[in-house]
RNA sequence: UGACCCAUGGUGUAACGGUAGCACACCGGAUUUUGGUUCCGUUUGUCAAGGUUCGAAUCCUUGUGGGUCAACCA
């Protein structure tokens, strides 16, 4: 019976495709995945949801997950990359069963080649690429074999080591898999295997002449780990066809390639392409810019670890393009910050209040809950006094019915402190509006109210003279449409708009010594999380996400 | 003028021949000293046409639409 509620559990289809495998007694029932990152860029959170799919689904079956660095371009790749997806695994929660590297099998694929080339399966070829192009013909006709394809084993083997050797130039020959030239999968129209370059390399430094192509590299390292699901993107599916055949012909462990669509975001690009491009031309500060998508731009936004593989594992894995809801990622950092974010008061445009009734000099220290969601998160106390700052927005001189806030004659509730009345305003020479003029109701206190009194609006505030400094960085979406990929020049729809500095907000005492990472929910206006940047004179903040506004909404019809 | 993959509300994803469900978004309501949170509810969907079947989102055929494939990149 538990059998048949098992079966009836609603699983993603590689999910699938591995229950089976494993209630067959496939490799004695036994899972191992991998995540193959090449080293020449910093993950992002497309990578994200293939970390969690590998890690997840082995996990799920009481299997492991290698970290493998496909390193076989020695031209693009860096130590750098490696320490910082290193990094990004571990922060998203993961670890590797083992950490390893293409480079550290380069031997072990040299010696399987020097075997293909003996039974006639691989041969040199000196065309040129545009020759090769010409011959290998079009998706919709067939190619034709070129000049080289006959050459003996003997010659070939000994063109091959004079290749590794350093004997040839770059690009003067290669080494071809022999399979056939009219295959309808144009991968297999004699693929490339090894391509010469005479480069140092991150890893192995200046050992190698010749360096694997990516379909000669990746089954093979696959197969020496033992994995038994490759699991990778829709795009490789064509290569499936030359991962088997190469497996085959070297009679190795048959591990198995298996694709699912990557996500596409609504309002961002995440080609590594795109991303280089958005960093070297500056439109953004870095590959840590909080509005990249890169993980280590999630990081200093303020996404923790949990709601980005909360979101990995919500959107779900199918073979369909697709594209996800901003607002679905936003859904999932709110839900985990509601419960975890102590709350504080900031003020981003400060409005300055004076309490008329009030006595100059006098201060008081007024509780406030750190966390309504979270009893056990106590309480912080909160001066007020005489001079306050209010938010600008939440003034109106003409309110619109609706308007919950402070307006001239109105009455607000300053949060966890007293009710006030907005009695006048002061003004500049151009009539701006300087100050608020308003009265307290000493009875209305909060949590001993006995005012009588019932204001529909509550607003944070700050007082004047306890109130600190702060930078505030205003995150919004990086372009103005939904698909900027779409675009002609995705840089044409950029928003103009995607960071508002404010330089001058101000904040309570109790977030003086706050430290790069803390994350806060500053009341009314959203979710934050101190800067690197930030120092003890000047703390500066980052917006993660705003709060839902259903005021916002209503104000825009 | 080829091969391969895909098609379920606005978005994403379930339903393995038997009640089309869930999440996000949207809209409405209740609660609220955050216009937050929480709770309740409404609307909206099987690409098309045939076929098989007592019964089709599911199987078959043909269309239609979308995606991928011709780097000495991965």
């Amino acid at each position: 019976m538990s059998d048949s509620a098992d079966s009836r559990e609603s699983v993603n289809f590689l999910e699938a495709i591995i229950r089976e495998d494993v209630e067959a007694g496939l490799h004695g029932g036994r899972v191992l995945t991998r995540f193959p990152p090449e080293p020449n860029g910093y993950l992002h959170i497309g990578h994200a949801k293939s970390i969690a799919l590998n890690f997840g689904l082995a996990a799920r079956f009481g299997g492991k997950t290698n970290l493998r660095f496909d390193d076989t371009n020695p031209a693009k790749e860096e130590q750098e990359y490696v320490d910082a997806i290193i990094h990004d695994v571990r922060w998203l929660g993961f670890e590797p069963a083992r950490i390893l590297f293409t480079s550290d099998y380069f031997e072990q694929l040299y010696e399987w080649a020097v075997a293909l080339i003996r039974s006639g399966k691989a041969y040199v070829d000196f065309s040129t690429p545009e020759e090769m192009a010409a011959q290998k013909g079009t998706p919709t006709q067939a190619g034709i074999p070129g000049p080289y394809r006959d050459t003996t084993p003997e010659e070939n083997l000994a063109l091959f080591h004079k290749m590794q050797a350093g004997a040839f130039r770059e690009g003067e020959c290669v080494l071809r898999a022999r399979i056939d030239m009219a295959h309808p999968n144009m991968h297999m129209r004699d693929p490339i295997m090894y391509r010469i370059k005479h480069a140092h390399h991150h890893r192995t430094g200046d050992r190698w002449h010749v360096y694997p192509m990516y379909d000669w590299a990746h089954g093979q390292s696959d197969s020496i780990e033992e994995i038994t699901h490759s699991i990778c993107t829709l795009e490789f599916a064509p290569h499936r066809a030359l991962y088997d055949w190469f497996i085959e012909q070297l009679g190795i462990f048959p591990s198995r390639q298996y694709e699912f669509a990557r996500f596409n975001l609504s309002y961002t690009v995440m080609s590594k392409r795109k991303l280089l491009q958005l960093v070297t031309e500056g439109h953004v500060r870095g590959w840590d810019d909080p509005r990249m998508p890169t993980i280590s731009a999630l990081r200093r936004r303020g996404f923790t670890p949990e709601s980005i593989v909360d979101f990995a594992t919500r959107i779900g894995v199918t073979k369909r393009e697709n594209m996800i809801e901003l607002s679905l990622l936003e859904y999932c950092i709110r839900e985990d910050l509601n419960r975890r974010a102590l709350r504080r008061f900031a003020v981003l445009d400060p409005l300055r209040v004076i309490i008329s009734n009030y006595e100059e000099g006098r201060e008081e220290w007024l509780e406030s809950e750190n966390n309504p969601e979270d009893t056990d998160a106590g309480h912080r106390l909160l001066p007020f006094g005489r001079e306050l700052f209010i938010e600008q927005e939440d003034f109106m001189e003409d309110p619109p019915s609706k308007y919950f806030r402070l307006s001239p004659g109105g009455m607000v509730r300053l949060k966890s402190a007293y009710i006030i009345r907005c009695d006048g305003v002061d003004r500049d020479a151009e009539g701006k509006v300087t100050a608020l003029r308003c009265t307290y109701f000493p009875e209305s206190r909060s949590g001993q109210d006995t005012s009588g009194l019932k204001p529909k609006g509550v607003i944070h505030w700050l007082s004047v003279p306890h109130s600190r400094v702060a930078e505030v960085r205003l995150y919004d979406r990086l372009f103005t449409v939904e698909d900027p990929s779409a675009e002609s020049d995705f840089r044409q729809v950029l928003h103009p708009e995607s960071l508002v500095i404010k330089p001058d907000a101000r904040i309570e005492p109790a977030l003086a010594d706050t430290r790069a990472g803390d994350k806060f929910q500053f009341t009314r206006l959203g979710y934050f999380c101190t800067d690197p940047d930030s120092t003890l004179e000047k703390p500066v903040f980052n917006r993660t996400v705003t709060l839902k506004d259903t005021w916002a909404k209503v104000a825009d019809r």
